[in-house]
RNA sequence: GCCCGUGUAGCUCAGGUGGAUAGAGCAAGCGUUUCCUAAACGCUAGGCCGCAGGUUCGAGUCCUGCCACGGGCACCA
């Protein structure tokens, strides 16, 4: 890596100058604008501030100690400090014979790999996914299919809702009202049906609420029948999610949802108050935290005084069973923003319970999904949006596109195409904004094919892949790379970042990052493809043109996978 | 009331530790195909970065105060 090179020895440089600099502090980082250079460090204006010393002479300073000719053709020190490099073209040609000839796709894999544990999608039984779960789902396993690039060990887990208050509900409607053909045809809708009905009735009859009540004691008192009903809504919902999974291609590695850590909630509770942590308060059992400022108005419920256990008891002993389980470095809740405050306190709890065990806690929350009129989805009829609806649009919308692009193509083929590029869409209008961001949801958006889409950047792949189906070509570390039309160089440079782009995506677990990053490649790839003639061209030129084609499809490939997103050889 | 976010082009959004003239896509207008896929490329137009102060060589970015919107704040998850 280029400017990890660079650094290294900017690094050098300035702590021999200034010993006492903290070389972590020196960072260097693609120049905003080609025209002052490849790589830039704004590391020194910010060194002789502290020091209150001239900046540009600091920046001389150090540049007079550097020896970066071997890979720079210069190194200026510009406006007021900025130290610019600009990278020789044969440095970056000789960077990318690495991985032609097997060597890693301009990243390295991590130093110290990690041991994770990653929570997503969770979705709750016996209700339809909806575009609400869309973004947990696409996100986290985005997140996990880039910290698995990098080598990191990543254990995905599916928190799903099967328990609570709501199957008190559930099992009176599949006792009384349950309708065995629609449940044949569309369970999931049969048992959204059942809930809403009896949910109904119970507001205008207490009776209906207080049957509903002893349904559900009975099955958390593990009554037979009760179990079986259960156990058989589960199995319905499953079969829903596994369908959904399978068509985002999304794998989960364990599905232990909230009851299976129903028999340890008790021992929690126990605990914690035989610890002193949580005390009794109003006949339920409170964690407060009077030491700390931000948490000291919100107490956090760990039993409701009908004795019965909470989301928070739940989640404490899930964190217990993950850690002894997978015993893991970082764990990752991808979820909504709106449990920001839950997570607080969760991770508050643990660090008093467990103070000594190291692992990184991380609540990964993103923006709400709303309406055109910025306030919480729904569609007209005061629905939401089913997940199925949304893809099968989606696929239905990329067929359209494909039919018309490709007619030749036999509908087989197109078909497959429309699902590859329908879904990528989805997926990448998903990832592609900044995750904190509130959501506007908008057909015409998530299901664009042009643009800053999934479909621009698999477009450029089958580009790429157009070419090679015309020839064998054999490449390797032998294969000239001459890089002098402007095009090929900023291609080549771009290439070059890759790794950067992943770290920063898992530093700050923003998928998004990779999104902007394969956008601009593919645009630095029509770019070159436009100016750049690549089978016509002579040689070294045809060869060396070849190479940076491989090279960029791969680095899509690879990009887009990270990304849950997958290539085509045609569109 | 307190806390967490958000406010950038007509619309939807990017803008790593403060840095050089604020960027895309869509929509609008004008061009480019005897040539490896035009699902592409080029050009034009479009901006008191919510408002007002402050910190400094430098603020979309940091601090304070307002305004607007979303969310959260003990027995839902």
């Amino acid at each position: 890596m280029l400017y990890r090179e660079i650094e290294d020895r900017l690094r050098a440089a300035v702590v021999s100058v200034l010993p006492e600099a903290a070389p972590e502090s020196i960072q260097v980082r693609p120049c905003p604008d080609p025209q002052f250079g490849d790589y830039q460090s704004v590391a020194l204006m910010q060194l002789a501030r502290q020091r209150r010393t001239n900046p540009r002479q600091l920046a001389q300073e150090v540049v007079g100690r550097l020896d970066v000719s071997d890979i720079c053709s210069s190194v200026e020190v510009a406006g007021p400090g900025f130290i610019n490099f600009r990278l020789r073209p044969d440095a970056i040609a000789q960077a990318l014979k690495g991985p032609l000839s097997g060597g890693s796709l301009f990243f390295e894999p991590a130093a110290r790999p990690r041991t994770v544990v990653i929570d997503f999608s969770s979705p709750n039984v016996a209700k339809p996914m909806h575009v609400g779960h869309i973004r947990s789902t696409i996100l986290g396993d985005a997140l996990t299919r880039v910290m698995r690039l990098l080598g990191h060990r990543v254990i995905t887990d599916n928190h799903i809702g099967d328990w609570g208050t709501q199957f008190g509900k559930l099992l009176v409607g599949w006792k009384t009202r349950l309708d065995p053909a629609a449940l044949v045809a569309d369970p999931i809708a049969e048992l959204e049906r059942l809930y809403r009905e009896v949910n109904t009735a119970s507001e205008s009859d207490p009776a209906v609420l207080e049957e509903a009540r002893r349904e559900l004691v009975k099955l958390q008192e593990g009554d037979e029948e009760n179990l079986r009903i259960w156990r058989e809504m589960i199995a319905l919902s499953q079969t829903q999610f596994d369908a959904i999974y399978d068509r985002l291609d999304i794998a989960f590695d364990h599905t232990l949802g909230e009851s299976f850590y129903n028999p340890r909630l008790r021992s929690v509770v126990d605990e914690l108050r035989r610890r002193g942590i949580a005390r009794e308060s109003e006949g339920a059992v409170v964690v407060f935290f009077d030491d700390d400022p931000q948490l000291r108005d919100h107490p956090a419920l760990i039993q409701k005084s009908d004795g019965a256990a909470n989301y928070a008891t739940t989640d404490l002993a899930t964190l217990e069973h993950r850690l002894t389980t997978w015993k893991p470095d970082l764990i990752i809740y991808v979820t909504d923003g709106r449990q920001q405050l839950h997570f607080q306190q969760i991770f508050a709890i643990f660090r008093r319970w467990h103070p000594d065990v190291p692992v990184d806690l991380a609540h990964v929350w993103f923006g709400s999904i709303l309406g055109p009129d910025n306030r919480p989805f729904k569609t007209r009829a005061g629905e939401v949006i089913k997940l199925a609806d949304l893809l099968d649009e989606a696929e239905e919308r990329a067929f359209a596109v494909v039919s018309e692009k490709s007619p030749e193509l036999p509908e087989a083929a197109r078909r497959e195409i429309a699902r590859v590029v329908g879904i990528g869409a989805v997926k990448y209008a998903d990832l592609s904004p900044n995750r904190q961001s509130d959501y506007v949801f908008d057909w015409d958006r998530m299901l664009a094919l042009s643009g800053n889409t999934a479909p621009y950047l698999q477009y450029a792949y089958a580009r790429i892949r157009s070419i090679f189906r015309r020839g064998e070509v054999q490449l390797d570390s032998g294969t000239p790379i001459v890089l002098e039309a402007p095009e090929e160089l900023g291609l080549a440079r771009g290439l070059l970042e890759f790794g950067l782009t992943l770290e920063a995506v898992v530093e700050d677990y923003r998928p998004n990052l990779l999104c902007t990053y394969l956008y601009d490649l593919a645009g630095r790839f029509a770019r070159f493809y436009e100016a750049c003639p690549v089978l016509k061209a002579d040689e070294p030129q045809r060869s060396s043109r070849l190479a940076l084609c491989e090279l960029t499809g791969r680095v899509l490939q690879e990009g887009l996978a990270a990304l849950g997103i997958k290539t085509l050889e045609q569109m």
